[in-house]
DNA sequence: TACAACGATAAAACAACCTTATCATTTTAT
DNA sequence: ATAAAATGATAAGGTTGTTTTATCGTTGTA
């Protein structure tokens, strides 16, 4: 129904016009002249209406010249987008949505982040925080390109590839006994007032998991958790990355036996592949923190 | 450097996405399925980035929803402009701009133009009236597409059909001498008050051109003319088309000899071909008046 | 009058595109 | 669980389009 335009001879139309001739215009599109006379008689027939006067010159007709400014337009908005897609392409413009646990959002995503942009300045980043099992959730859901997050269970969607580990250690007042130690025993903490937090179940499979059931407190946040650890109300253990260090009053002591881990890594979705600003994300993180 | 995007990879990229796979886009683009599998294939080569995930089902990359809307917004552009100038060859938009001398477009043309847009109802016309001269002048300019007139003089860049011819004659008042005979011999008028006007040249290189020299007024405006002949203060020569027939009190005598016609046609540019709407108007105009 | 430049054309080389036939996977139905 | 059906990928071959080389006819110019 429709005739099918395509870019190239109307390209061929206005290098004619604005060259002025077949034999400049091939010229400057690096073709021969009687490429471009054919090119144009099929887009005349094509169109069923010529675009050029027969007679000598390369002269445009009333309908050329009606034409003329069209096929510019098109082939402008072609070129954009082309252009558009080869700059995403290039990682040159784009933005990524990351999530990660709040210790890597706080203690690792700002250094990061703020390298990454020296590198790719025009990419937009937008960060999101939460829980290891809301990261998980917001990669699986395709709602984040990645995530930065402890390894929360194995999810046959999911594709995470370990960068750090990260031990856990008690955190107490710095006027507790523990305070100074260089490390622990598990069997040191019976008895002490243990207050769980959301990274207490890493404990979970350990010898170190008896201590769970002895605790009267969970506290999911870490602000009111520390305010609870300055006030001395107990302790609690941490990973390193996790332990706020700018609260002068606490300490954290690694955990000796058992020595338990995190694994801190990158979570990206298996069967879906990252656009191309989070593949640059991802070379970049897994360049940065995996060594 | 940019890419080349061809218009049909992009239709075929909608079409898997529409119907949800190669095969049922293939079979409602009545293609064969690895048509569509080699396009797409060489259209990511060419954008260095893949548009469907590799595994299995026709599911887009993040890139390929990236790119999905802007491909259909190209492909709007393109089908509109296609569009647009398929209805232009097909005679169903456009705009035709025309002059005539005003006998014509006063007499001719009201009926002429009303029976066209019955046929084109879609085609707009512009309509200036001027002397031969100018009309010609207009259609050797290119200011407008065709010309009604009588032929001024022959010009290589123009082309002019005949389509009727208009006699000469005479025009007094309805008290005259001459109101009421059949014809008239241009030596009866001799001694008359002539009032020349601007078709009065088409007597030279006529017996009647004597005539000429004892007139004593020129005037080109037709209300000017047709007032002081109403007043009786002489008589005029005017083709029958040019006679103002709602003037009660005035008459047409044809003259008989010489007998002098002038010849009314089409004008249009000889190396200049017409726009479509022009070529309608013209194939029009020559069924109508030409027979 | 001859020359140079222009666009048009014909034939052959080349590239792009599409089809047929077939494969490896995955999904669905029994 | 297994067979059947459907998915997209791939290879080879044919058709169609595009480009080049070589040449022609015309037009404008020296």
């Amino acid at each position: 129904m429709l005739p099918e335009l395509k870019i190239q001879p109307l390209r061929y139309v206005l290098a004619i016009v604005d060259e002025g001739g077949f034999h400049a215009a091939a010229r400057h599109l690096h073709r021969t002249q009687p490429a471009l006379s054919m090119a144009v008689r099929e887009l005349e027939q094509r169109l069923g209406e010529p675009i050029f006067e027969k007679g000598g010159k390369a002269m445009l007709t009333p309908f050329g010249t009606y034409c003329l400014p069209r096929f510019r337009e098109l082939i402008i908005q072609h070129d954009r987008l082309s252009r558009d897609l080869v700059t995403q392409v290039e990682k040159r413009a784009g933005h990524i949505d990351m999530a990660a646990v709040p210790s890597v959002a706080s203690r690792l995503m700002p250094r990061l982040l703020s390298n990454f942009i020296q590198h790719y300045p025009d990419l937009k980043v937008s960060l999101h925080d939460g829980t290891a099992d809301f990261v998980s959730r917001l990669v699986s859901a395709g709602e984040v390109d990645l995530g930065l997050t402890s390894l929360w269970q194995v999810d046959e969607e999911l594709d995470f590839q370990p960068l750090m580990r990260d031990a856990i250690g008690v955190v107490c007042r710095d006027d507790h006994p523990f305070a100074g130690r260089e490390a622990l025993d598990w069997q040191e903490l019976q008895g002490q007032a243990l207050i769980r937090n959301g990274t207490s179940r890493l404990l979970e499979g350990t010898e170190a998991e008896l201590l769970l059931a002895q605790s009267d407190f969970y506290i999911s946040n870490m602000i009111s958790l520390t305010a609870m650890l300055v006030a001395g109300i107990g302790i609690t253990t941490l990973p390193r990355l996790a332990f706020p260090e700018e609260y002068e009053r606490l300490r954290f002591v690694p955990l000796a036996t058992p020595h338990v881990e995190r694994e801190l890594g990158l979570l990206k979705p298996r069967r879906r592949s990252l656009s191309p600003a989070a593949q640059a994300m991802e070379a970049f993180i897994i360049l940065e923190l995996g060594e």
